[in-house]
DNA sequence: ATACATGCAAAATGTTTGCAGACTG
DNA sequence: CAGTCTGCAAACATTTTGCATGTAT
């Protein structure tokens, strides 16, 4: 049957070739955020007839047509998710790599004012915290979960210190 | 005279060397975000006997001391700017690329406390906006402009739409 | 039938590195 | 003088592209 991306992609005249389809396929059923190299993992692992080259020209595409976000974690690679309605914002675990999303409307109102403050229209943004888990001892880690929404775990770890580096 | 970056270096014991010390001038001197191409340019004008792995050791180098920080706007290339006190984030206006920078202790806070809510201890961020310049007609343009507090002009265009691509 | 996609390998970017010689503290 | 730093060119990693061929509509 039809993935979701798929769907999108015949909405907008896409050609659906065997190879899309799969892509579309890998892409609706990631719950993470994979770069190019992954992808093409994952998409060769159901059809072997993929090149890298595709993937990456499927995914430029998809992108322009509005149905994928690029993301850039740091690490140099571009990832890749699946365009969501609600904005959605990442924290990135220092030590791990792990990438937590949430979503915080507040927070968008807020910069949208903000922009607008400075005399500008919000057309994109991109936010994303990289923090170390605090275990304050004694804690309780009480239910302050409100905002999360989705924990995806990303495959690769490292991004330690600041920023991470290429 | 001893750039104030000239000065970091040596507070940290860093060698001074005649490349440094013109890098180090460069990068005191500039108002905003170049990246490493657009350094060995202006380094090379003051002093040719600099190599462009030079000034890519060189701002890694003092990247890892704190005495810089790397951005990245999009386009695929790293930029820095001195590591300033108070925090900052930017504003790129997607139709000529120009970087506004501004700062916003309330957002700041709010973000610590989004990072301790999801159970983190916030390392660092990144924070860009992309917006179009919001030209209602019949506007007056009032005195918003309380929290602006640099207008870096930075050399590159483009960046059109979205996120800017590489 | 025709416009668009693909694979392959080559090229383009941006960045890092090995090494031998040069310089700073 | 020891430990760093530099220039150069080669190596890397990621992404893009030219071209001949294949395919969806």
């Amino acid at each position: 049957m039809e993935s979701r991306i798929e769907r999108l992609c015949i909405e907008r005249g896409l050609k659906m070739t065997g190879q899309r389809r799969i892509i579309g396929r890998v892409l609706t059923e990631a719950t993470d955020h994979p770069d190019v190299e992954e992808l093409y993992r994952r998409a060769s692992a159901l059809d072997a007839r993929i090149s890298i080259a595709t993937v990456y020209r499927t995914v430029r595409l998809l992108e322009e047509k509005g149905i994928l976000e690029r993301r850039d974690f740091g690490g140099g690679r571009a990832r890749y998710e699946a365009s969501a309605q609600g904005h959605h914002y990442h924290l990135i675990d220092a030590e791990s790599g792990r990438v937590i999303e949430f979503a915080d409307p507040a927070l968008e109102r807020q910069l949208h004012q903000l922009a607008a403050r400075l005399g500008f229209d919000l057309v994109s943004m991109r936010l994303e915290l990289f923090g170390r888990r605090n275990t304050v001892a004694g804690e309780d880690r009480p239910a302050h979960a409100e905002r999360r929404e989705t924990v995806a775990r990303d495959e690769q770890g490292s991004a330690l210190g600041g920023l991470p580096r290429r």
